[in-house]
Formats: C-alpha cells, structure tokens, sequence
DNA sequence: TTAATTAATCATATATTTGCGATATAAGAT
DNA sequence: ATCTTATATCGCAAATATATGATTAATTAA
C-alpha cells in the first residue's frame, strides 16, 4: 500500500480501529471467552481447547497483550493470562458511547 | 497461511469477528462518524473529508457494507450511504451482552 | 448524441496477518 | 548438571488488506 495512511486519522479513532483489530479473528474471540470462563488459564489449556498450534496460539495471546485485553504473570514454567476487565469496559464504554451518541441525533429514517 | 482455520470456530465467534474486523480500520471509523453526522453521504463528500482517494473510500465502504453495517441507494448518477443502525445495535448488543455475561462470573481478581 | 459527473471495479504494488514447524529460553524436577 | 515441561520467538509460506491510478459503467445535462 505505498504510503501509511492510518496516521493521518484522530487518535481516537485508531485507537478504537486498534482495539477492534484485536478482536478481529474468531480465535481471539474463543481465547478471551476461554480466559472469562476459567478466570485465567495457562496457554498449555488454551492450545488443547482451541484447534490451533502452539505457536499460533502465543502469537494471538501475544496480539491481544500488546492490544491491553489481557494480562499475564510468571508461574514457573507457565504463564498465567487473564481478562483485563478494567481496559476492556474502557473499550466497549468509549465505543458504546461514540454510537449511542451518534445515533441520539440521527434517529430518521434513511436510505 | 497455507489453511485456513477460520471457520472451525463457532458461527457466533465468526460474526462478531467479522464485525470487528469491518470497524478495525481507523478511516473506517471515521466514515461511520461521517455517516452519522450527516445521516446520509454521498461518497464524493467522504472522499473531500477523508484523506483518501476516490477508489479507496471506495473500497472501504464496499468493506462496511458487506458487512451490513451500512446500506446505500441510488440517486441518479451519486450512491448515497447510510448507517443500518438496526445491524449495528444488533452486533452491538450481542457484543456487550457476551462479555458483560462473562464478566458476571468472574468479577474476582486475576493475575 | 455527446459531454460531464459520479462511483464502482480492475490491475498492481506493498504491507500485514495468519499459521506452522523448528528452535530458543526459562523454570522446575531428578 | 541434565532432563522435562511450558511457552516464546524465529523463519518461512500463503492469504488478506490497504492504497492508488486507470478504466469502466451509469446517469444526467447540453
């Protein structure tokens, strides 16, 4: 694509791009319910749930930190994850309300 | 990628990725928040806001809309859009109503 | 009919994502 | 120290996404 545009965009906006990117592959749907419902799972258990490669589920497990939803801690060999509910509702509240705001003026009718 | 393991997810996971995905492009937002704010828009219009060419405004639109998130009508040689509040408020709902019914059992702290 | 306007589509270049096997790293067990 | 276990990272191949100019199609105006 030549030349990056996404920069030319308010922060807001690629920000909220950024958190629906991460969201953005079913996979990554399946590991944040998998982590919601057991409270925090190692990767070893999200690899034998999911039909996925070790490797391919660290990367996705890497994706969804660098995006904030997760969080992550040490425990020997393991590495524990889990939801990080404080900046997903961030998310979803900045989000709800971009629309909702939105949509406030603009109940017409339209093509 | 050699296969493609997309679809050996659930149909749900598959939607709402799919929804994420069509709102994981900042100039995709912006075209929404466009959409919005003038209840309806031609795509000449967009294209003089966005910083962006011709076709790939274009494009970005024929993304949400396959998506459903915008519907569009002819009117004379321009193509006017608008938001499907309805397909929007519906991932939407499905959206919150996922993650706020996790959250419910898992309000204890993690890792 | 011809010209002008608007938007979609095509062709193409480049960037990014996805997936996996192989390898590396790091901690615990023996 | 060596082996085992768990996970991250590397290197690669293939698929998708992004962006644009050029072209096409469709409608209106002259």
């Amino acid at each position: 694509m030549a030349i990056h545009k996404k920069e030319e965009f308010t922060q807001k906006e690629q920000d909220l791009a950024a958190f629906a990117k991460a969201l953005a592959h079913p996979a990554r749907i399946a590991i944040l319910k998998v982590l919601a419902q057991h409270n925090e799972c190692i990767c070893g258990e999200m690899v034998d749930i999911l039909p996925l490669a070790q490797s391919t589920v660290s990367q996705h497990l890497k994706e969804l930190k660098k995006a904030g939803l997760i969080n992550s801690s040490i425990d020997g060999p393991r590495n524990c994850y889990c939801i990080n509910w404080k900046a997903f509702e961030k998310f979803m509240r900045e989000f709800s309300f971009l629309f909702n705001k939105l949509k406030v003026q603009n109940e017409k009718a339209c093509c």
